[in-house]
DNA sequence: TAGAAATTTTTAGCCTCACTAAGAAAAATT
DNA sequence: AATTTTTCTTAGTGAGGCTAAAAATTTCTA
């Protein structure tokens, strides 16, 4: 157990550093000098001078004030996006079958560094049924081919080629694929993959 | 302009209320006391109570620790979604057109309170040549149907149906639809549609 | 290229508040 | 109803969030 002090010091170190060069980048992005962004901020230029350098941390209010003379939000200050971007064709995509079923996996690409999306297309044989699902999080579905019996909640939805749903997966959910053909779907979650994918396969 | 006291004061109203309001929410629904979440990040159950009501503003450095011990990130915390979910069957997409050579949209739902994504389908012409954007955010397209050209950056992609692309909206880009076909692109996009969709009309 | 202007960094310091420990009160359990 | 658990309250500390002013560095201009 460390003492107040060291306990304190040790608390400074980590996201506070790299919060600094979001806040650089972006206000150097947007051409503003320090001057201009202390202003709008209403705090000083020696203060965002060292906060940028990791010197010192701002309190969630000021970083507020931050993102907001940088039009941003916290949220983007705070995950350090990096510039990587990744075209998919068709034929190069990865696959990853689990073995359950006949169900697999077609992920579209790595994402970049601090990207929300998690994009991915899934493979179900006819009659499968995903593990019930409720989780922090959002998705969004667009059914490819097939057709699924969509429970959320206490809804009930038959989903055909083309159609969608979006939620937020903290809404207990589950699908069934209908018919005699295997459902293609295209989802793009706010989880990784592997984590917590549209479907789980514990239950099965 | 407030004396520094009162200036501090103004400081601390706002968003750490509800971020208070979102610990808790969050530390319910995993069904933990505040001696466990204490514990987990190394705080006392004390200020965590205080934080939770809003009576004090964790460090960037404590709320972090928070975030771990309730196993998710300062972002979700951050942020707090709404309930509100929405199937969209194909024949009930609404149409939005631009009025500029046949470009039309099919927004895909409203998207729930607080939503990230926001999703779209995008039915462009043959030769439909899109505005050069560079703006924050994120994007991901699927190409459904047609042919298109697709610059990123200093890149450059021939998409067919069935690619995908996933990348960070600063980095610059446009894209062209080839051939004699009209193209037809699923687009999630971080921002709403409506002010900087997947493509722009100004420039044509 | 020198000097002026703009911008950023440094320094010293204040005082508020982030956070604690301990006890009281409230809620849950037995 | 008594006990245990959980949450809230209180008093207080000290460090760091943030300032003002000066110094250093960078950029711009003639």
């Amino acid at each position: 157990m460390l003492a107040p002090t060291e306990r304190a010091k040790a608390k400074t170190k980590g996201k506070p550093t790299e919060l600094g060069q979001a806040i650089r980048r972006r206000r150097k992005a947007m051409g503003l000098t320090l001057e201009q962004v202390a202003k709008s901020s209403d705090l000083t230029t020696g203060f965002l001078s060292q906060v940028e350098r990791g010197l010192s941390s701002p309190s969630l209010t000021s970083l507020m004030a931050i993102a907001a003379a940088l039009q941003t939000s916290i949220e983007q200050l705070l995950s350090v996006p990096e510039v990587y971007s990744e075209f998919v064709p068709k034929d190069q995509r990865q696959t990853y079958s689990l073995g359950t079923r006949g169900r697999f996996y077609e992920k579209l690409g790595p994402g970049f560094a601090g990207a929300l999306f998690h994009p991915q297309i899934v493979h179900r044989p006819a009659g499968h049924v995903s593990e019930k699902m409720c989780h922090d999080g959002e998705a969004f579905c667009y059914l490819l081919s097939g057709q699924l019996e969509y429970h959320l909640g206490k809804g009930i939805f038959i989903m055909s080629p083309g159609d969608v749903i979006h939620h937020d997966t903290s809404t207990r959910h589950y699908s069934v694929v209908l018919g005699e053909n295997e459902a293609v779907e295209l989802w793009v979650t706010t989880s990784p993959i592997k984590d917590t994918g549209p479907s789980g396969s514990a239950a099965e």
